[in-house]
Parts: C-alpha cells; sequence; structure tokens
DNA sequence: GACATGGGCTAAAACGATTTAGTTCTTATC
DNA sequence: GATAAGAACTAAATCGTTTTAGCCCATGTC
C-alpha cells in the first residue's frame, strides 16, 4: 500500500490538488472555498490518513522547519540536557530538531555541516572546532543564520555566540579555592586550542599572579586531546599522587575530566577534602551523588540553551534579508556551587 | 547568495542536467560520458561549491537514506549510548539517524511517528510506548520495516523486537541476592503496562516462590509513572527506612530508580551492604564510582543496538516486498556483575 | 550506398507539494 | 442589457533531482 498523496485525495474527492493544498494549509477561507467542499476535503483526508510529504513540502517552499544542532557529543551529560532544552524551546516556534555529534574532529564537524546543508535545515546551533569558521562564513554566505554555543571565534564578530563567562567562572572558583587557604592547586585541562579553554586556563593564571602565588603553587596538566580513558587516568594520577605534599588541590576544566578525576582518587584512597580539595568546572549527577558531594562551577545550561535558541528564532524571522550583524557573543554568568570537597 | 543547483552547473559547464546527475552519481562511465565532459562538470561543481538537495533527491527517489530512531529519553544514559551505537552502525551502510525521545508518552510517540513519516524516513527503530502496535501497523502498511528495542508486544509477532530476556535477567539477579543470604528482598519499580516491566517483576515472584520465601520477604513498591523525583523518592524513602528491620536488600528494576534509590540510601545514611544490599537492573556511572560500588544487571548495549541495526538493514534491503516475516522476539543475555554492594 | 551498431550526449517526465494567475459562473449596478 | 465585481474553484509552473527514451553522428559491414 503505497502512501496517499494529494492529488490521490483530489481525485477521491473530485477537486483540483490546488483545492486540497488550500484546505490542507488553512487557507481554504482566504481562497474562498465553500463551507462543503472544506468539510469533503478533511474527511477525505482523515479516511485516507493523509500526512503531507515534507520532502516535497520543503523542495516548494524553500522552508524545512528543522534546525540543525551541532554539538561536541550527545551522550555527555551537558550537550544532552543542552539539546533538550533546545529542542523544547524549538517545539514552541513549531521546529524539529536534528542533533549530531563532532566527537571534536574537525572533518567530521565539516561533514556534517555538509549533511545538514544538502537536508535543507533553515538554520544551525553549532559548538564549533577549531577552523571552523571559514565553513560556518559559507552558511551565513547562503543566509543561513548560524548561532555558537559553549565556544566562540574571537575573531570573528560575524558568527554570533552564546556561551558562559569562562574567564570569570574559572577566577571565581580560584579565588574560592584560594580563600580557603589552599596555595597548591593544579589544573587539570584538556588539550584544546580554543578560546573558550584558553579563557579557562586564563582566569586560573591571573588569580594566582593576583595573589602572589608563583610556581611552587603552580601546575597545570594537560590532557591531550585523544588520549583514550586509561591514558588521561595515568597522566591525573601522575598529578594526584602529590596530594597532601606537591598538592593541595585540584580545579578540573571539564566535567569529563573530573569524573576520570574521581575515579583517581578513589582509585588512590586520597581523602577530599583533608588530602585534596576538589573542584570541577560543569556540574554532573556523579558530582552530586558521590561521597563527599563534589563542589563545581555550574554552567547555566538551560539558558544557554534558551538564549541560543531565541537569538537563532529572531535570525530565522527576517531571513533572506541578509544583514551581517556584529555582535559580542552573550556571556552569561556562570555560578559556583560550594560541596563538601573544599 | 543563493546555493547551487544542478543547472547552474549545467549551465556553466555548457552541458545539460541529465550529464551533470550522471557524474556527481558516478554514473558518467555507464552512461558513456566523455573523460573530458566528466572533468569539466566535476571542476565546475567542485568551484561552486556544489551540495546536492537532498530534498529533491529523496522526492525523486522516494529514498531519505534516514532511519527514524525513537527512544524513551535520550538524555537516559542506556538510550544514550544506543543511539550512539546505532548511528555508529548506520553510518556504515551510509544511513543517517534522526532521533527523538517519547518521555513515554503515548500521544507524543504517535507524534513522533507522523512526524518521521512526514519526513519520509526508509525505515524505524523504536523503543514502543503501550497502545502503539496499530501506529506501527500502519507503518509496516507501507512497507516501512521497524524493529522494537528494549520492549515489545507480546500479542504481535509480525512486529519485530531486539530486546534482553528481561525475566532472566531479574531472576538471576534475584537468585544471587539469596544466594547472598538475603531473605527480605524489595522490588522497586515503575508502574509499567509495558511486557518487558512485566517480565522482570516476574523474573522476581518467580524466584521468591521457588525458595519457598512468602510474603514476609515479598515487597513490591511501584512508583507511579509520572512523580517528579521528589515524589519517588519520598516512594523510596518509605521502604529503604526500614533497611536492616523489614527489608535486608533492594532490587532496583531500572537505571533511574537505582539512581534515585542511591540519594535515598545517601540521606539516610545506610550503611551498604551492611544493613542493605543493592542490586540494580542496567548500569550506570554513577554505580561504577560511588561508594560502595553497586552491583547491577548490566543489558548488552552496544549488542542490542547492532542487532536492532542489522535486523533493519536486511528489511532495507529487501524494501517493498512487503512480506511480513513472523519473528520471535531476539532475545539477548543481561549479565550479573556483582560489586561491593552485595 | 543502405543499414546496423554503438558512442556521447540531451529532452522531458516524474516525484508531491505550493502558489500565481486564470476561468467560469452568478449576482449586482447603472 | 452590457459591464463590473465577486465567489468558487482550477491549470499549470515551479522547486532540484533522477532516469528513461531517444537523438545525432561516426564507423563498420555487406
Amino acid at each position: 500500500m503505497k502512501k496517499v498523496s494529494i492529488s490521490d485525495i483530489a481525485r477521491k474527492a473530485g477537486v483540483s490538488v490546488s483545492t486540497v493544498s488550500f484546505v490542507m494549509n488553512d487557507k481554504a477561507v482566504k481562497m474562498r472555498i465553500s463551507r462543503e467542499v472544506i468539510e469533503k476535503v478533511e474527511n477525505v483526508a482523515r479516511e485516507m490518513g493523509y500526512r503531507p510529504n515534507q520532502l516535497a513540502r520543503g523542495l516548494r517552499t524553500g522552508k524545512t522547519k528543522t534546525i540543525g544542532l551541532i554539538v561536541e557529543n550527545i551522550s555527555n551529560a551537558f550537550f544532552a540536557t543542552l539539546a533538550k532544552t533546545i529542542e523544547d524551546e524549538a517545539k514552541k516556534y513549531d521546529y524539529k530538531v536534528v542533533y549530531c555529534s563532532t566527537d571534536n574532529d574537525e572533518e567530521k564537524a565539516r561533514e556534517l555541516i555538509n549533511m545538514l546543508s544538502q537536508r535543507q535545515v533553515d538554520g544551525y546551533i553549532i559548538t564549533p572546532t577549531l577552523n571552523l569558521a571559514d565553513e560556518i562564513r559559507k552558511l551565513q554566505a547562503e543566509s543561513k543564520p548560524v548561532i555558537l554555543i559553549d565556544r566562540y571565534f574571537p575573531q570573528h564578530d560575524e558568527i554570533p555566540a552564546v556561551l558562559v563567562d569562562n574567564f570569570e567562572g574559572v577566577s571565581r572558583g580560584t579565588e574560592y579555592l584560594i580563600s580557603k587557604g589552599y596555595r597548591k592547586i593544579a589544573l587539570v585541562t584538556i588539550e584544546s586550542e580554543m578560546a573558550h579553554m584558553k579563557d579557562r586556563v586564563r582566569g586560573y593564571c591571573e588569580i594566582l599572579k593576583k595573589h602572589g602565588i608563583g610556581s611552587e603553587g603552580h601546575q597545570v596538566k594537560v590532557i591531550p586531546y585523544n588520549s583514550g580513558k586509561e591514558a588521561a587516568m595515568q597522566e591525573i594520577e601522575s598529578v594526584l599522587s602529590g596530594a597532601g605534599e606537591s598538592v593541595d588541590a585540584v580545579f578540573f576544566l571539564t566535567n569529563y575530566l573530573g569524573v576520570l578525576g574521581i575515579e583517581v582518587i578513589k582509585k588512590l584512597r586520597i581523602k577530599v577534602p583533608e588530602q585534596l580539595a576538589v573542584l570541577c568546572f560543569d556540574d554532573n549527577d556523579i558530582f552530586r551523588l558521590y561521597t563527599p558531594t563534589i563542589s563545581v562551577i555550574r554552567q547555566p545550561v538551560e539558558e544557554i540553551g534558551q538564549k541560543a535558541m531565541a537569538a537563532l528564532i529572531e535570525r530565522l524571522k527576517h531571513s533572506g534579508e541578509d544583514v551581517v550583524q556584529e555582535n559580542e557573543p552573550v556571556q552569561l554568568h556562570a555560578d559556583l556551587v560550594p560541596r563538601e570537597s573544599i
């Protein structure tokens, strides 16, 4: 049994396809279709179980009512929540979201953009990878709106972005550790050329400098991006094994690193916070449930999603008018959530 | 700047659209297009940054190379992993996946199926809700292949399913608790009319009966589906507050319940396993990291994803030949992963 | 020199919608 | 009684592809 099309309905109802189309799109009144015909068509459509073909519709109208969401990794709690928020928000405006993960791979990100572009999505929300700016400029050149989230390109202020103030967030966290008396604070971060991570590291460095903490209390461990879980844990272990001696606090710069860190701490049976204070950027269920509970800098995930979506919808409304607005990235505040680990 | 179409290329290269189409689809040789023309077209296409419009292509061919994945909740670890596996698997066959969550809502599930159908996906992998069988039969009637995962409809063996042997998994877990000497085992489950959950409960009941454990050791707590987090924790608390007295072990039948359970245990400061042994159906990062580590019945998530995808691809190949095969649900084994909590 | 063969391409229909510009009536207006 | 206005529809173009059928030309065969 084939799918029923608009012309099947037209035939059965004894009217033209145009009439059916008008009825299905609530333009019947405007097009002065009579009450009886409207009802007839509606009945036939219902009986036959008609479902409009969105490919045909999209092809004709140039709008798919779909937005593409590209994140780093959808199975990561932060991005999963973000995706959920964006989806809920999109639904309010009658948009559907299709999401995909880059795994932080430049090439994959390009492929995803290509795929979404081929599928004619109306707009994009993207967690960018390095060197993606040119590809994104192409989308803008086709006058497709794009909003970056979580990361941004400092040298491209024509690409709007919504993210947390990373510098401020990490500064605040570091300041807190210092205020609690810790002086040998190790930083564990992931290898990244991107501005948002540099901002985080800069936050740490500047606060240490401000308090006159020199090389004795300044220790940055950079985990290479593609280290497997084992290798990464090894690296973290090399820092944390100094707990109580060379290190009295550790600040993990991402959620994922924090979880690995917990695993190392558990393995080494380090006493938190007696031997080591622990702080992590970005919250996670595990941090709330672990004993002791782990303090975090919490990003306002819902707010990021909502703001990004609002910005996108705004541009979607005025689409076609390819005005390239200049915009400072929208920077939101990240809160410190103190728990038992400090 | 508008998107470039096949006819833009044709014009610029001085050939017909058909020729361009043949070249772009690697049918040039079969269609006896000359070497020079092929190169010319390829160059022009590259220069102009051509990206084929998948809407048009899908409309013409009737295939979108897309499969629809409907899960209960994509931000749940189990489904997130499942989604990832299915996506990876799909890519091997050059299919793209679009996923969405039902939140276990019948109505929403129907809407999602409708949406995917309108978008002309080629096949479906669905975690069904109650009463969804009829809607799924309609898809089959349009000869669209559907594979159920995680759940099934016992009275509809014409809808193929891939899932874990829930009865066996829970039986094994219960048996293990008993073998360790526990005799007052509480079961915490979520309200559900669906067969997979009934199978789980049945596994528990039968093993207790087999060991002659009567009402004194038999306690089933059913959490209503839409209780908020607080209400659910309250319910769980009402069971666990008997730890060491009316209850000596608890078996959570889902991942989510287990996490809530941990939170309650933490709050009540129950000593695990001294006062209470804990077992949960379905693994989670938290269970590995919590102190003590929590024993689980682990579902072979990757295997479920792979088997489901394999079954779908098989049917996709023979699509059009609407043979309704009858098939026993594929039932995989769930392993017991003993940890410190028992 | 008529006819077949095959190489190298193109025209045009089709997919299923939307939308513009009509067409055909009926009724009102002067 | 001619004309205009509106009511109730419809024809046909269009979106960007794929694909079938066929065109034109050169070469080979008898």
